[in-house]
DNA sequence: CTGTTAGCGCATTCAC
DNA sequence: GTGAATGCGCTAACAG
């Protein structure tokens, strides 16, 4: 509102718009002793120059917008956390949308961003997404995407994701070796290419050590988290040989946890649970869940290098710029309170 | 970059840049038949309006700034949770700065947000931050700011807080009738109020039930949590006789399960843990803890809810606005796993 | 090295 | 009801 223009600036040093603006951005035209009088007068006067104007004028915002289904969850907010390190390392600014894993408000989300409101987007999509012409209809126009984790495999961008085949299949071997025999597997959603290939791998370790698989022990968890807890409970009641459950997100295993209470039973001991989650944080808190822990904040930072590199050479982001990285398996601590 | 524009429209309409400019706002001075058109060929080209040019004009930019020190904390993230809910449906968007409690991000941060980006602030200041001119001087321009939890008391604006003085008390209570009779004190910082504060209900609790107060059995924690769990080692090791600890934020709670850890001791059984903390999302993962729960997302909603009232309106907004809303003291669940 | 001019896309005043 | 003209603050092309 109150804030100095460039306009003011030069009025009171008796140049030229222009030439102020030059001044202010090092360029190499300018001569240094007039540079040193416009960059002290805006110092003094504390000028800021205005963003949207400049973005208008550029045709360029500085800006990325990070899609994510939610924010209080330890993999998003890390892999948030590694987004602004490095928007910040390189001057972007960086906009939040929440999905809440709903298709209507994802698709709402991509509208808005269509504006030129941001040069690149970094997302995750949401489970209950099946139909992707929004992005693709978002890709047509301006801004870059980068997808994590979650990825559409629709679009034709990079991806930066993890080993998600192998870790299903090391979770699955880690509970067949712990003496687990009927292993159900909580899927975060049918829908998400992360859940199928997590579960191929849950298939394929099944297999390689001859067991069975079983459809009815797979759990899809696209729904709500009450509504999931009710279920589990409904599967471990009807299936009471479940003596292991593989589990595709954090949110699941909170899930399977409640549901095992729910019956009385006591989890750590009758049913072992390993599931990815970036619980590591509160390790602690946590022992009794063995995890597989994925480097969330490197995801984030590499997606948001590959999508800044790419907006700053104005080069479109190919599938071949694509990065997997390497989760980790972290063992539940021992049951008893100390060590 | 490609996006359809005002002046698209109207040429293809045989109409003036005004007329669809106002027939999309729909301004009552234009037909409703011309309305009609109008909003047909703009849905049909999916026009999206550019957004930092009607911010330019009309000097206000829907946007609001979050800055906050860290977003992988449940506290923080449920904020932002409630913020976002919030600003989606006012039709704000949210741009969000980290400070990892470091003093001179904080400060570079706020130099942005001069510059008109956004039209109000929610803050939860920097635990380094003792010096406010960088925020002083940022109000005297545009943004409005609402501080919520962390906040600046130097400041002459609304603030959204818990009651920290009566939870600080309840939990200093709650671990002397557990039988703790030297309980130190981890206070998230002797800079922020709400510190001071929530400290403050541990004196008086400590001196209603007859105990002493030890200032050497107060620990800040302003600093980085590896020194923290290091100095929270030695302070247990050179103190034998502490039973009970009061930790002000979550991640001093995890450094004194460490800290109790690397000296061989079980914490649950040995030593009392109470600790301000959104864990109850994992509570089942986190069973040992007996925490102190912030209503952070109606904190984040509430913040956001002010502030955005007040940007509309074109009011200022005051001290009387503040909000307290009240925490809850949550006991740890049994030790052993089942129920 | 500096100034003049033009225009990014939109909202708004003033005409008609 | 609609159109023409103006300018938000800034950058970039072109003169000098």
């Amino acid at each position: 509102m109150s804030s100095v223009t460039l306009k003011q600036l030069a009025q009171e040093l008796n140049l030229s718009i222009a030439t102020v603006s030059r001044a202010l951005q090092d360029s190499h035209e300018v001569s240094a002793e007039t540079k040193e009088r416009v960059r002290a007068l805006a110092a003094e006067l504390n000028y800021q120059p205005n963003a949207y104007a400049s973005s208008l004028r550029r045709n360029i915002s500085k800006t990325i917008g990070v899609v994510v289904p939610e924010v209080n969850n330890h993999f998003f907010s890390l892999a948030i956390n590694g987004i602004e390190e490095v928007a910040r390392q390189n001057d972007y600014h960086v906009l939040i949308y929440l999905t809440h894993d709903d298709y209507e408000r994802e698709v709402a989300i991509t509208q808005y961003l269509t504006g030129g409101r941001v040069d690149g987007l970094l997302m995750s999509v949401s489970s209950g997404s099946q139909d992707f012409s929004h992005l693709q209809s978002l890709q047509v126009s301006k801004p870059a995407i980068v997808f994590f984790d979650r990825v559409c495999q629709a679009l034709n961008t990079a991806n930066v994701t993890t080993n998600d085949y192998e870790s299903g299949y090391l979770a699955t071997e880690h509970l067949i070796k712990a003496g687990c025999r009927h292993i159900a597997h909580l899927l975060i959603s049918g829908n998400l290419s992360i859940g199928r290939i997590r579960m191929q791998g849950y298939q394929a370790a099944l297999a390689a050590h001859g067991l069975p698989f079983d459809e009815a022990l797979v759990f899809d968890g696209a729904g709500p988290d009450a509504e999931n807890t009710a279920r589990i409970t409904e599967l471990l009641r009807t299936r009471p040989e479940i003596d292991g459950m593989f589990a595709s997100a954090e949110r699941l295993a909170i899930s399977s946890y409640l549901a095992c209470e729910a019956l009385g039973r006591a989890i750590p001991e009758q049913v072992k649970v390993i599931s990815f989650s970036n619980l590591e944080v509160a390790a602690l808190l946590a022992p009794a869940l063995t995890t597989i822990t994925q480097p969330a904040y490197e995801i984030g930072k590499e997606a948001a290098s590959i999508l800044l590199r790419a907006i700053e050479k104005k080069r479109p982001i190919l599938p071949s710029q694509s990065v997997e990285l390497k989760s980790t398996l972290v063992p539940r601590r021992s049951t008893a309170s100390g060590q």
